[in-house]
DNA sequence: CGAAATCATGAAATCGTTTTCATATTCAGA
DNA sequence: TCTGAATATGAAAACGATTTCATGATTTCG
């Protein structure tokens, strides 16, 4: 593999000489640009990327933190930010913290060993006091997630609105015995969100959570179906349920079928996401702007990284959306 | 931030034994030992990600390369190969190629320069002829695709079977009018495969395949419903279609249920995958062992990795499993 | 007892790129 | 005509880590 030596070397010329006609530095006669290109072109010479990070002190690189690639509402969120890094020269890479803080640790090393020019969280593990010293390493986005105390740009969705209108709308339908399905997020306040505009709509109506119409662990289909069988076995029963994913939603709602209950006539379900699964199984689900937080994300981390300034709170809250089908 | 200059002046000792004690290394004495490790814990010390891959000649980084990571399939492989990478320490970049040539050949790019120490395909979209050169730059497995004339580990599915299993299962279900449904793949050798094995079952049926049954272009849920409309307009439809992707499959599930069609009844579907979305929307499916080839080619990578043998070919090929449920 | 091997530590070189500083020449304006 | 700015090119330093080579002390074995 060739060095800039070696296309020095060939081209007669110093190494500063064939450095100014890579990077496109003035004063250097056109003559000179032409050897340099030649010998660059005959010795099939690229720049070495460690090198160059080295001397930039720069790596073209993003961490991105997601719990599960395999979830589709983060799949589609690192589908947008891929393409948007790729479009400004930066590499994504991929960081599966599967809901373990000692994950998310291990990773923010990328960070601190300058491997990564910023990262970003979709989803928080740790509490932000265990995170935020890492920002004297680089710059930090947070996006979906949120944090009161986070000093950093943060691109969000107002989840208690979710909550709010995914709850209103199951009240206006008429029920009045309302479930409520979530993964067991202990730092999410993604999870916190809903539930406050899940109790605040249920307030406003005068109703009832009971104890046993919360479903916790609910990430996938299977754990869908698993709620239901434990919904099933309840002697009072709610007439709606109001989940955290489109795919827990469809789980319930096939496992529901699979028994011979009507939807929405035995038991009306609410989903998250709007996925292509949403429409298949005719869930009536909040979407979430996911291509227009990705991408914006993604912006602000760049903006981040080429500013070099100390980071500053910044809150890009957009609003949900709710689409209304034949779960409820 | 601190370099191992400003530990080895805190400790008292050279550069040298710092990165003796950094490395474990022999011959250091456990007094120095302390002082190293005492002055690396005051300054906050971790060594800096570019210098050590410059003078190692080693990134620890992984690219993965797939069309695009919302496709369930892809996500499930690089779901794998990240937790995998994790494991051996390891970081995986992902580049989407959303079925370019062009797009495949910038990142081809992130070999030559040395920003990865290797790369695994899932999908293949320029002539190998134009990826086999980037082999001198460092190691390339091929995962889910095939190429007859790649001298690197390919681990991949027997999808000749794959596209007669299925196709045979159809002709069993005593269907005679069989549909062909498939991505726009001009270089796919899983593809081209799968045809090739939906024809010889045809074939030793004594069936005839017609071209209006030839629906191309699929690769969504979209694309699904797209090709049921498409499907509709024929005056002598297939009573049954073959497709690539349980996306696809559901698309069109679903559009010939809002259709008022009953499916196996009217029209029979048969899916590839088995994701989630399969069992949701009951369709029979051809399921591949995603988790046991994403595996074993982030095996395969790394061992390339440390071995810096010449590549050689070895292939992996694992056999599919079709999975019978109410959509034929 | 002496030579060879092992132990312990550090200076210099190395990895490959880019920038800083230096030197020489040319040009433009006062 | 002279001086300062612009132009053109190259050597050395820098980025920060690790390895190679060197030196001296200690231990081991024939």
């Amino acid at each position: 593999m060739a060095t800039i030596q070696d296309v020095a070397k060939l081209a007669g010329l110093s190494r500063t000489t064939v450095s100014r006609v890579i990077n496109e530095h003035p004063y250097v006669t056109e003559e000179k640009k032409r050897l340099v290109s030649n010998a660059m072109q005959e010795l099939n010479y690229v720049p070495n990327s460690s090198a160059r990070r080295l001397r930039r002190q720069q790596t073209e690189t993003i961490a991105v933190y997601v719990p599960r690639i395999t979830n589709p509402f983060f799949s589609h969120l690192v589908e947008v930010m891929e393409k948007e890094a790729a479009k400004k020269g930066y590499q994504l890479i991929l960081c599966q913290t599967r809901y373990k803080k000692e994950q998310e640790r291990n990773f923010l090393e990328l960070l601190k060993t300058k491997q990564v020019d910023g990262l970003i969280l979709t989803s928080i593990e740790n509490d932000w006091s265990e995170i935020e010293p890492y920002l004297a390493y680089g710059p930090i986005v947070v996006c979906n997630e949120y944090s009161d105390s986070a000093q950093v740009p943060l691109v969000f969705l107002d989840q208690i609105e979710g909550g709010y209108i995914g709850t209103k709308h199951l009240i206006e339908q008429g029920y009045t015995k309302l479930g409520y399905c979530t993964g067991d997020h202990k730092s999410s306040r993604v999870a916190h969100d809903r539930r406050v505009g899940f109790l605040k709509a249920l307030n406003e109506a005068g109703l009832q959570m009971k104890d046993e119409w919360y479903f916790g662990g609910a990430y996938s289909v299977q754990d869908g179906k698993r709620t239901f069988e434990n919904l099933k076995k309840l002697s009072d029963r709610p007439q709606a349920l109001f989940t955290g994913s489109d795919e827990v939603a469809a789980g319930i709602v096939k496992a529901a079928s699979d028994a011979g209950w009507k939807v929405p006539e035995h038991l009306a379900v609410i989903g998250f996401d709007n996925q292509p699964l949403a429409e298949l199984m005719e869930l009536t689900t909040v979407e979430q702007p996911i291509e227009t937080i990705a991408r914006q994300a993604m912006e602000l981390m760049i903006e981040s990284i080429k500013s070099k300034r100390t980071p500053v709170r910044k809150e890009v809250i957009l609003p949900l959306n709710l689409i209304q089908r034949s779960s409820t």
